[in-house]
DNA sequence: TCTGGGGTCCTAGGACCC
DNA sequence: TCTGGGGTCCTAGGACCC
């Protein structure tokens, strides 16, 4: 059977969520993002982009190109919600798909053309439905890989279709260019132009071995591939690892140790109520500092004896970091859970940590109380406080 | 212009084991 | 004595994506 697949993009998502609440936004430069003196553009509309604007964009600088926008913190909750609804009808449509991001899905449509009809009318059914349901604009990317389909949705946007006809890949990736091949960025493309690569055909005049010899194995692989129209394998598998992880930036910076430990708290629970919340225990925590001049190190443990809890959490995150902090002020910090696996207990055996098993137990149960109706800042509070009354 | 927050994957070096 | 080869795990940093 014949591979068939589309890429379903939303067009400036958070954006259109917004108009969509707030009809009097439309047609107006819209920006998705705080105002605050150190945060970065996260969505913006398509009226806004045409000042220039774009995603990760300095907001300072936002602002300057385009002082008359309107600009909104946005809505997580609202926009997963919205998300959803999308996903329904992609799950009411194709037999197999993965949802990629808040925003995008994978759809396996191999074999559905007895069912549809020819990509064009199913993609163009897929566009209505969603258009009519929820009010949302998709751009579709049809092709006979994930990669390929992936770049076509990005072809032509808002509101686009572009259908990849089987053996063409190699022209259409050379159309897209170089720089806009997914998974190729800014390092990368500087690498590149050492060596005067600087299109899909410069790149397919090297061989195999001599890009894995430049670039290392899977980069060289990967490079090899996709200048060919050939997947290099996006979204075939599941993935392997797990992380979770939160991170603040501060305005000003950090310079008070108890300032320090006091956020070090904060994220520190924030981590382990997701992992328990989506029933994972991690083997790795790690602390990230990035300091007033930008310049960011990282620095992580895998315990022997495993990590139970959010206090337990917290002490090593302490512990990591003020054994790697060389002084001065803190703009960002992060606390991670790397290495996770599934599951709601330890592997048992570990016969002397009883009281971090229970401690587990005990933020468990607050969690699940949380789920009807605590919030989680309450929640966390309460594990606190459970454990100033234990001692 | 001055750089968010949440992720995944890769690399290179070192430790350790057989 | 100055020296192997393979494998796995851990760590720190970097690239990339949305």
């Amino acid at each position: 059977m014949k591979s068939l697949f589309f890429h379903v993009d939303l067009d400036a998502f958070f954006a259109a969520v917004e108009v969509i609440d707030h009809p009097e936004y439309a047609g107006k430069p819209l920006i998705i993002g705080h105002k605050g003196p150190r945060s970065v553009v996260s969505t913006c509309s398509y009226e806004a982009r045409a000042f220039g604007v774009h995603s990760a964009m300095p907001m300072s600088v936002a602002l300057r190109l385009c002082p008359q926008a309107i600009c909104v913190p946005g809505n997580m909750r609202r926009y997963s919600e919205m998300s959803r609804r999308v996903m329904a009808i992609i799950a009411d449509i194709a037999p197999s798909w993965i949802q990629a991001s808040i925003d995008e899905a994978y759809l396996d449509m191999s074999g559905t053309e007895k069912l549809y009809g020819s990509p064009s009318v199913a993609a163009r059914m897929l566009k209505a439905r969603v258009k009519d349901e929820t009010g949302l604009t998709i751009s579709v990317g049809v092709g006979s890989s994930r990669f390929i389909a992936k770049l076509a949705s990005d072809y032509r946007k808002p509101d686009g279709l572009t259908i990849v006809p089987e053996n063409l890949e190699v022209d259409f990736v050379d159309a897209v260019g170089l720089g806009k091949l997914w998974g190729v960025g800014r390092a990368t493309l500087d690498r590149l132009e050492k060596y005067n690569i600087r299109t899909t055909q410069d790149l397919r005049s090297y061989s195999l071995g001599r890009l894995c010899d430049l670039f290392g194995q899977a980069s060289g692989s990967y490079l090899y591939k996709v200048c060919r129209g050939e997947d290099p394998g996006i979204y075939s598998g599941e993935s392997k690892s797990h992380s979770i992880s939160a991170e603040r930036t501060f305005f000003p910076d950090l310079i008070e140790k108890e300032a320090i430990d006091l956020y070090l708290l904060e994220l520190s629970q924030e981590v382990c109520f997701r992992a328990l919340d989506e029933h994972f225990v991690a083997r790795t925590v790690g602390v990230k500092i990035r300091y007033g001049d930008f310049s960011t190190t990282s620095i992580q443990t895998t315990p022997q004896d495993g990590i139970y809890n959010s206090s337990e959490v917290y002490d090593y995150a302490r512990k990591l970091f003020w054994q790697r902090y060389r002084g001065g002020g803190v703009r960002l910090l992060g606390v991670g859970l790397y290495q996770m696996y599934e599951g709601d207990e330890i592997d048992q055996g570990e016969l002397f940590k009883d009281d971090e098993i229970r401690k587990r137990r005990l933020e468990r149960l607050i969690l699940d109380m949380g789920k009807s109706g605590l919030s989680l800042r309450r929640a966390s509070t309460l594990v606190k406080d459970g454990y100033d009354s234990e001692k």
